[in-house]
DNA sequence: CGGAGATTCAACCATTTGGTTTAGTATAGG
DNA sequence: CCTATACTAAACCAAATGGTTGAATCTCCG
């Protein structure tokens, strides 16, 4: 069985909707580096910590988060697993895409009234 | 230019959050193998009209789906880029998972409260 | 013309989201 | 023990989401 440790699902439903604001992006880009600290983590933003807190509570229950306890830090690091899943899901379009993409100006020239 | 003939932005924001849903997923997945009317379209799901009418303004909004008009029908059709720029966004995070995905039971064995 | 089909508009509603503030708990360390 | 650090909890708020209903609007066609 290859399938996570904690939880099973994390579905694309809260992936997606995670990955949907600029914050938890930064924040996914930002524990891709490494891992850090909560207050670390919000230190570049303009909000307040618990602001960040919740965001991180997203991405953990999206399963893009993991944090282990160390000392009084909360220490986080990025899950790979669903954001591969997510990859997944957009990469069985690709096919569509490269197929279709060559006729896209061809079909919007056909009649635009938006 | 290779950009958009309609708008160049459509961005992740929007992308990511038209796509955590699973109705419009399937829309997706649905104009994926064909156009269709928004009735057509909306066939399957148990809800009215104006409701899938709306998951279709945020797909469009967000440069996933484009229509023309045909008579009284609006036919809609998949956009491809958007799903591409998601994509990319996604895979620029693939090697770390491709680094990181063996050592993750190890961090998580470490100390697990929560 | 007149009706039926396809879509749109507008008002309304409950819930979720993204943020705040203020206060609380827990641990590190002099 | 005391204090500063790190985080968590709770109450609150405005705005966005996802849905409904009911009434337009527009176009095809007999």
């Amino acid at each position: 069985m290859v399938e996570s440790p904690q939880r099973a699902g994390a579905d694309l439903d809260s992936v997606f909707k995670a990955l949907a604001d600029p914050t938890r992006r930064a924040i996914v880009a930002s524990l891709a580096g490494a891992e850090a600290s909560l207050t670390t983590v919000a230190g570049p933003f303009e909000m307040t910590l618990p602001a960040v807190a919740k965001h991180v509570g997203v991405l953990e229950r999206a399963g893009l988060v993991a944090h282990v306890r160390v000392g009084r830090e909360k220490r986080l690091r990025l899950v790979a697993r669903p954001l591969g899943e997510a990859e997944r899901w957009l990469e069985s379009y690709r096919s569509f895409w490269d197929d279709r993409l060559a006729s896209l100006d061809t079909f919007l020239a056909r009649d635009q009234r938006t």
